[in-house]
RNA sequence: GCUCGUAUGGCGAAAUUGGUAGACGCGAUAGACUCAAAAUCUAUUUUCCUUUGGAAGUUUCGGUUCAAGUCCGAAUACGAGCACCA
């Protein structure tokens, strides 16, 4: 037998030493590139799901290699980010330290998997030589008027003192103590990612994304069709602008509400009687978290505004203004007009606070918002009308031209807001002169590097660590010499993984983050895969920062990738998700230790439909390794004799697995070799052409142990260096096939017949079968149809 | 609430896209080898009818068709994403 352990050493080394999947920019070969989202490096080391996207998309990287492509397949690390961030507060070492750490375990752990990763391209996030062009291209965007700051609301851990993304407050409390949330108004940079909503729609049809994929950044983006409507107010001039996707039911409108920081509070604080309570309501609003805002809370609330009336531009009636925090700022004009008649929301207020409700669509019933179709009614010039299209377009023809609105598209994506209160992360690299304003670095003193310090903590007021840190904040205006500040943000997580795709074609170059000639050369992403959490934001990031590229004559394709794919999860044995607390978490390196890197590889692609979740089996595992073994034990049936044993059978498999790892079907590719291998043990002895075409089409998956083979045997130059089976497809058909009979479509009967037979010959054939005469004895035949290749169906009555 | 998936043996799953349901693997049962075990090999393994053979069967109900796991309509369950988005 073989040493799983020193066979995989062996041929990693092999490997590692000839540059087998070395990618070299240019040339005449095709060229393919295959990525898989690089990883975060956590202290936890590789996961098994790791296992499972990188030993897919490796055994495309290398079956595209055998076919004679030139195939980019890069890996690099994501490495900014909380959890080192807190790793080396707690422990007082520097993040940098924490993540070489983190990244030489990572290494070693893919690396005995045997994934054919050009580590000469090699690079993290939080190499300055990279960062240098985060913040570069951060640059752009400033340069071209697309970054700017504002004050937002962020979620705020009162106790961590800092800012926290949505994902690290879930559930409303601090992932870290567990502390409440709260919303807090900060001064933060914000990239303008709105603009390209529209481009982010369209610009999909230029991908081959899966449609699940496509679907989740459509709804991320969440285009909406509707009107902006302006209600004038009695007692100022200011208007009050809503935006309806309903101007159709304006004549139901009974009330007003906006945002509690809606800025007409504000500017008539004098004519608002109970500005007191307003105010008092607003802060109520903000101490409450997002969650708590949202998801919590199924009871309305809000407070009326008096003092302020608005009129209803159509009817001219005098309606009621409240404020309510189920009105966001964020989305559309942060006020609504409300039709409690035919909206849920609407209606709740309505009821709790004994407001008129007037329908306008007949079809509803008592006590209930009726939101579907009927017949328009207490709506003047909508009267009679039974279309909400049309009835749509009517009042929007007449709101445009009495001036009063218009149509208006919103996007439920917003801003990127782009600052972190963190220390490791990119320096948003602007100073702030008192003189100046915001004043770009210089590209000459890019990278602004993070400095060595000793506290990583945050502020007392939720500054970054950096603004501590007097040496390095303090500098020249790089515009007049002056005092000036650096910003002390840094960039969010999704910067760095925004463009390392564009980085790989040209890691090491250090006067450009990458060259024309290496854009222009790997062109696309090819395939890309990744998980299924990423799709819609770090997708979009990565999109939007491209177009912009694109859009500034940067980059060649407005569309960074070609085909977007997500594998599904491995589960822990019980079907859950593996995670420390269950004790149900499987540990690569320990597979690998008992069982070998080939057995753990091909049992991942086994397992099942590669999109789907998959719950680890041992049993499974063992089967796989039971399957090489009877592999490596079928060398002892050799013979001396040329060409295939099963021609026909060899040319299937080749056609099966080839159409298979093109199409992720990677589960039904190893069966059919387990086909293939069991029909070769069937046999007294078999050719070398039949060995070495069954380990060719496994090598992909299980690279070492195939290799091994092919050299312990004599079989040829190793399969690496060798060009993929081609398959005739003449040659994958069968003499002869099982013809089935059946009656009344239930089969009665299975016959050999020659391939390719006629109609008229199968049907003689299917008449004379005995089992069949049963059932048609006495019987009138209504009709046959004959599926050459396939079947007879006789209908009889 | 909205959007989108998924549903097939004891289990993981296949099914040429409308044409033999359950390939392949796991598990199980029986047997061979062995003093014994492991490993390996052989056979059986959707259910029921003790039979050459037949009946039922892809969550449920209905439809289209010579023929439905596959297409259409409805229901149920589970999963994912978004969510007071006006």
């Amino acid at each position: 037998m073989y040493e799983e352990k020193e066979i995989e050493k062996k041929w990693q080394k092999y490997w590692d030493e000839k540059e087998s999947f070395k990618a070299i920019t240019g040339g005449d070969k095709e060229k393919y590139y295959v990525l898989v989202e690089f990883p975060y490096p956590s202290g936890a080391g590789l996961h098994v799901g790791h296992v499972r996207s990188y030993t897919a998309l490796d055994s495309v990287a290398r079956m595209k290699r055998m076919k004679g492509y030139n195939v980019l397949f890069p890996m690099g690390w994501d490495a900014f980010g909380a959890p080192a961030e807190q790793y080396a507060i707690k422990n007082h070492i520097h993040p940098k330290d924490a993540v070489k750490e983190n990244i030489k375990t990572f290494k070693n752990q893919i690396r005995k998997l045997g994934i054919s990763f050009d580590w000469a391209r090699e690079f993290a996030t939080t190499d300055p030589e990279y960062y240098k062009w985060t913040q570069w291209q951060f640059l752009q965007f400033y340069k071209h008027g697309m970054a700017y700051k504002d004050k937002k609301n962020i979620n705020w851990c009162p106790k961590c003192k800092t800012g926290l993304s949505n994902e690290d407050s879930a559930g409303g409390v601090c992932e870290r103590c567990g502390e409440k949330v709260v919303q807090k108004e900060k001064e933060q940079w914000l990239l303008r990612m709105s603009d390209y909503a529209e481009d982010l729609i369209t610009g999909l049809k230029d991908t081959e994304f899966a449609d699940r994929v496509k679907l989740g950044q459509i709804n991320w983006i969440g285009k909406s069709t509707g009107a902006e409507v302006d209600f004038s107010i009695k007692e100022t001039s200011d208007k009050l602008t809503v935006y309806t996707t309903r101007p159709d039911t304006i004549y139901g409108v009974t009330f007003m509400v906006v945002a509690p920081e809606h800025p007409i509070i504000e500017s008539n604080k004098v004519k608002i009687k109970n500005i007191d309570e307003i105010e008092a309501y607003k802060e109520k609003a903000n101490s409450k978290s997002e969650f708590e805002r949202t998801e919590l809370v199924k009871e309305k609330t809000g407070v009326k505004i008096d003092g302020l009336t608005a009129i209803n531009p159509v009817t001219g009636k005098e309606i009621e203004i409240w404020t309510a925090d189920y009105v966001m700022m964020g989305y559309g004009t942060g006020a609504i007009m409300a039709v409690p008649a035919h909206d849920d929301r609407d209606f709740e207020f309505a009821k709790k606070f004994g407001i008129d409700i007037i329908p306008v669509i007949s079809g509803g019933e008592e006590n209930k918002p009726y939101v579907g179709e009927g017949e328009y009614i207490n709506s003047d010039i909508l009267n009679g009308m039974t279309s909400k299209e049309e009835a749509i377009n009517k009042m929007l023809v007449f709101l445009e031209e009495k001036g009063l609105g218009k149509a208006k598209t919103n996007y439920r994506l917003q801003d990127w807001i782009f600052s972190r209160q963190r220390f490791w992360g990119e320096p948003i690299p602007l100073i702030h002169c008192e003189k100046c304003g915001w004043v770009p670095v210089p590209d000459e003193d890019l990278p602004v590097v993070l400095p060595d310090v000793v506290n990583y903590e945050p502020t007392d007021d939720g500054e970054s660590p950096l603004a501590n840190i007097e040496k390095w904040v303090n500098v020249a205006c790089p515009k007049c010499g002056g005092h000036a500040r650096r910003e002390t943000d840094t960039m969010p997580n999704w910067a760095g993984s925004s463009w390392y795709f564009l980085r790989y074609m040209d890691p090491h170059n250090e006067n450009e983050f990458v060259s024309k000639e290496a854009l222009d050369y790997w062109g696309k992403v090819d395939w890309y895969n990744g998980g299924m959490e990423h799709t819609a934001r770090h997708l979009l990031y990565a999109r939007f920062w491209n177009q912009f590229l694109f859009n500034h004559g940067l980059v060649p394709n407005k569309e960074p990738i070609d085909v977007r794919v997500s594998h599904g999860m491995i589960l822990g044995p019980n079907g859950v998700k593996m995670s420390k607390s269950k004790g149900n978490v499987i540990n690569p390196d320990e597979v690998v230790e008992e069982f070998g890197a080939d057995a753990l590889r091909t049992y991942e692609m086994f397992i099942g439909d590669y999109e789907k979740d998959a719950a680890w089996s041992t049993n499974g595992l063992k089967g796989c390794k039971k399957f090489l073994d009877r592999i490596w034990r079928i060398q002892e049936k050799l013979n001396d004799k040329d060409g295939y044993t099963n021609e026909t059978l060899i040319h299937q498999t080749i056609k099966k697995v080839s159409n298979d790892l093109e199409t992720m079907k990677y589960n039904t590719a190893v069966s059919s070799l387990m086909i293939l291998l069991n029909e070769l043990e069937k046999e007294e002895s078999i050719t070398k052409n039949d060995l070495r075409t069954l380990i060719h089409l496994l090598n992909p998956i299980a690279p070492h142990i195939t290799e091994e083979i092919n050299e312990h045997s004599n079989l040829g130059s190793p399969l690496c260096e060798s060009t993929w089976p081609v398959y005739d497809e003449n040659k994958t058909i069968d003499d002869s096939y099982e013809m089935v009979v059946q009656v009344n479509g239930k089969v009665r009967g299975k016959m050999s017949m020659k391939t390719g037979a006629s109609k008229e010959e199968m049907e003689a054939l299917a008449l004379e079968n005995e089992n069949v005469k049963k059932f048609t004895e006495g019987k009138e035949i209504v009709k046959v149809i004959a599926i050459p290749n396939k079947l007879v169906n006789i209908v009889v009555r």
